[in-house]
DNA sequence: ATTCATTTTAAACCTTTTTTAAAAAAATTT
DNA sequence: AAATTTTTTTAAAAAAGGTTTAAAATGAAT
């Protein structure tokens, strides 16, 4: 379910468009201060619908900050409708421009059409499957445990951090204290029993050996 | 230059706005009759600009069928201002929808805003045919992966990095530390290794013999 | 001290890559 | 057009590298 983040002061207002939308399946956080709305992590937000009518800082400036920060789509609803306010907002980095009072179901169709548009590009950040549990020296794949011991822990740990990128046997052993004594082969035994306990949740072999550079991680 | 299609019928209305636009750097071409619009080629355009109001087909069908031939931004400007109009726009794919009369500035604005957004993901380079996947240490061909083998991919990287420029069957082997020990006939057994993993994806041969000088990729 | 899990070593096995050699094809020269 | 040279392909041997198995060594926990 997409999550809006909608950033107005009139609570009776606010709580109209979260019901509203909520019908539509769209989750609304209400912020009703700019200043907090402006430290609010956005990752979890979709869209943003922004009021200008707001108390103690100019609805453009939050805009303009918004903007520095995110790419995100931003929706200006305002009564303030003059040419020139909605000519400001757009120029500004807001996305749409929705004067008050408007028909709810107007808002959710440029919600929807702003969504459908910014949404066709993005490079949906796929999820990691791979994470290292720090504190439990064990590395998750698409969240299962996959209960490393220390030495395959150590191994699995640096491939993860290189992030697919090759990393030589040589440095996978000078790296990992635990088995830097290992001689060539026992590193191979490793990689052999990660791939093991990763098997049973996928299908895709995820350790590459690239003969003669070493090993890579892939998602 | 950007280049906008208006689809509107009022001569002396489409004018205007080619004029107005001219002076901010969009160029509008027009075009007074639907069914023409449909058969238009879009690839030039950036941006259109529906009016609704047309003789002989539904501006809304025209819309419909516009997006099905594409992903282009489109502006709806419509007299018919009722919300339900507005949101059957939208809803078929208009990116937003302007009333009539509005202010030419506030369209300015929105065209800039729309193609801000639109455009902030595509990819302006044209694209290459041939990309070196460092991580992978693999070469892309149109995206498909060839999976190289170490000399394949030391060979591929040199033509590639070389631009299309010829070179030397010697600067090929030093430049290349994984086969700078072969013979000289090992390098051709080479590209003819790598001209067998590209045949699957392009009836052309991409990889051109110089006699006596070397050799050159093209793309 | 014994047990158990983990790490290390060693060996056999399997695959892929590189090399070699030679024949076929193509281009260039005579 | 024939001869010569260069390039391309084919096929097979040799080398290198990777994987897995099994067994021995280690070391911590009971």
């Amino acid at each position: 379910m997409k999550r809006l983040l909608l950033i107005e002061d009139d609570e009776e207002f606010a709580s109209l468009i979260h019901d509203f939308l909520a019908k539509r399946s769209l989750h609304v956080d209400i912020c009703d201060d700019p200043f907090r709305a402006l430290v609010t992590p956005l990752e979890p937000y979709s869209l943003i619908l922004l009021d200008l009518g707001l108390p103690g800082m100019d609805g453009l400036e939050v805009c303009r900050e918004l903007r520095k920060k995110s790419t995100i789509p931003i929706i200006i609803s305002s009564a303030r409708n003059s040419t020139a306010d909605k000519v400001t907002g757009l120029q500004i980095g807001a996305d749409d421009y929705l004067p008050k009072p408007y028909d709810p179901d107007e808002l959710y169709a440029r919600i929807s059409s702003l969504l459908r548009r910014a949404h066709a590009f993005v490079d949906e950040t796929p999820k990691k499957s791979f994470i290292v549990d720090t504190k439990a020296h064990d590395v998750l794949f698409l969240d299962h445990p996959l209960f490393l011991t220390e030495a395959e822990f150590e191994v699995a740990s640096q491939l993860i951090k290189h992030n697919g990128n090759v990393v030589s046997k040589e440095q996978l052993l000078y790296d990992s204290p635990a088995i830097s004594s290992m001689d060539g082969k026992s590193l191979e035994m490793i990689i052999s029993k990660i791939r093991a306990k990763i098997k049973p949740y996928s299908a895709q072999d995820h350790i590459i050996a690239l003969r003669g550079r070493g090993y890579r991680l892939v998602e």
